[in-house]
DNA sequence: AAATAGAGTTCCAAATAATAGAACAGAATA
DNA sequence: TATTCTGTTCTATTATTTGGAACTCTATTT
């Protein structure tokens, strides 16, 4: 009797699915292991119901339990993960591309895709020092204060940024964190120029420069960014690096037009 | 009015969730992207149902569909696993004993917990090259061809082992790869040893010594390993990292007790 | 030690979502 | 143009999920 199928932000409704998923994104975001009382006051769901959901979402791997009763995430999200990650096409079209840039700069590369309003890292090569990988690979931060999420805006149509940027909370993490304004303009800025700085605006001592990659229907819009400390890259430094980065980033996008191309 | 609650494998039924976890795992395990004739190949679901199950999951970001309407695996995913991994209490309190043994070594050392007939790796340290980590994070292998599989095994009573044992599929990776026989023979002698060896039984020219850890009530199983090439990892070499392999099991071991000690 | 409160689990009729099958649409092929 | 193959939409039927209450178990209070 109700009627739409689709819910206020336009996403369709996915049933079940939908409500197992807003679960589970509760207890993955939580500092630390839920109670089952936890998750209660967090859900609008009866008991029975949502004890019966957690139980699924136990049996299936997706959450764990402890001897304590105490809920977090599942290592089954692990094991799919590794395997997207593994046959992700983007990715392994731009693996040797993303070397490349590591070697010539010496400084950490990343590469990137827009996710709603979040930039997901799909990889990182990082020089010398055997760093953690998996710290970044994986991570997600918002658009506005990363070089990579900065230049993907740049790439969409001004409506599609104008919806984004309203729906956006800003969190200021520095004091040269953008504001929607600031963000705007800039945007405007990096269309012309075709890449992005991250001015110590996600983390004090950190800046990058990042380009953007985009496949032709815009189904996939991402970016590849080289990120180090403040005190190593100045600006000049990442103003000479822009343009072998808007080169990797050309480069990579052409291999992917090859790469998808031939419709198997 | 059929009755069980529970399939013949004593899987609790986790119905709609349960139906859609399949499909998850069908497309996530296929070589490459899957075309819906493909998915509906191996589903034994009608094509409208299944049409609408994988539209849920792709408008979850589980899956991912493509221009030419194939689908794969989806980043959000990733992002759930990366939390999961970041927050993992047995991950945390075992790396800095997994970096000393890996300092002690100087080969590579991996952390693995089993999960139903797998072990899944969890953390893996490297030495100096700057080696590609999430090419092992989160991947699965098989209990009966790794040192930690069969290190877990060891500890598990033994009619764990034997139901587990009997559902196993062994398929060959090597000449030394184990049989059913060949396995159960061998986890006895690890029960005594209290560390277990992988001769070259998962991959030629690899080898690796495991010991097992587990929690007191074994709601968590697994295990750390060095592993290395032949080449440089002799038996003899294998057999010296024995007791310290053994030390490093015995303190992370002792750390969870008193880490997951006082109820919070 | 008994009483009480708190937390989690189980149960079942009612409400809702998933299913099966057929009809429909679009693209590729003959 | 006709035909087949692939994917999508629709609807009555069926199965699962829901919500609320009753129940169990454990910790806390009197």
């Amino acid at each position: 009797m109700s009627a739409a199928k689709e819910n206020e932000l336009g996403r369709r409704d996915t049933g079940t699915l939908g409500k197992l998923m807003v679960l589970l994104d509760v207890v993955t975001h939580a500092d630390g292991p839920m109670r089952f009382t936890d998750i209660l006051a967090l859900s609008d769901q009866p008991r029975g119901t949502l004890h019966r959901q957690l139980s699924h979402l136990v049996e299936e791997g997706l959450l764990e339990i402890d001897a304590d009763g105490r809920y977090s995430s599942g290592l089954r999200l692990l094991d799919l993960a590794s395997r997207s990650w593994a046959r992700n096409e983007f990715r392994l079209i731009a693996e040797p591309h993303l070397r490349a840039l590591q070697d010539l700069t010496g400084e950490t590369v990343h590469l990137g895709v827009l996710r709603g309003s979040s930039i997901i890292y799909l990889d990182k090569f990082e020089g010398q020092q055997p760093v953690r990988m998996y710290s970044q690979i994986g991570n997600t931060s918002p658009v506005y204060c990363t070089g990579v999420g900065k230049a993907a805006l740049s790439i969409l149509p001004r409506e599609r940024v104008a919806a984004l940027v309203a729906d956006l909370a800003f969190h200021q993490f520095t004091a040269n964190t953008h504001t929607a304004d600031t963000l705007l303009a800039e945007i405007e800025e990096i269309r012309k120029q075709g890449h992005a700085f991250d001015r110590e605006e996600h983390e004090v001592g950190i800046r990058c420069v990042a380009a953007p990659i985009w496949s032709e229907n815009l189904s996939l819009v991402g970016g590849v960014s080289v990120t180090g400390p403040a005190y190593r890259l100045t600006m000049e430094r990442l103003s000479e690096w822009a343009a072998p980065i808007r080169k990797t980033a050309e480069q990579i996008r052409e291999a992917m037009r090859i790469g998808l191309g031939p419709r198997r």
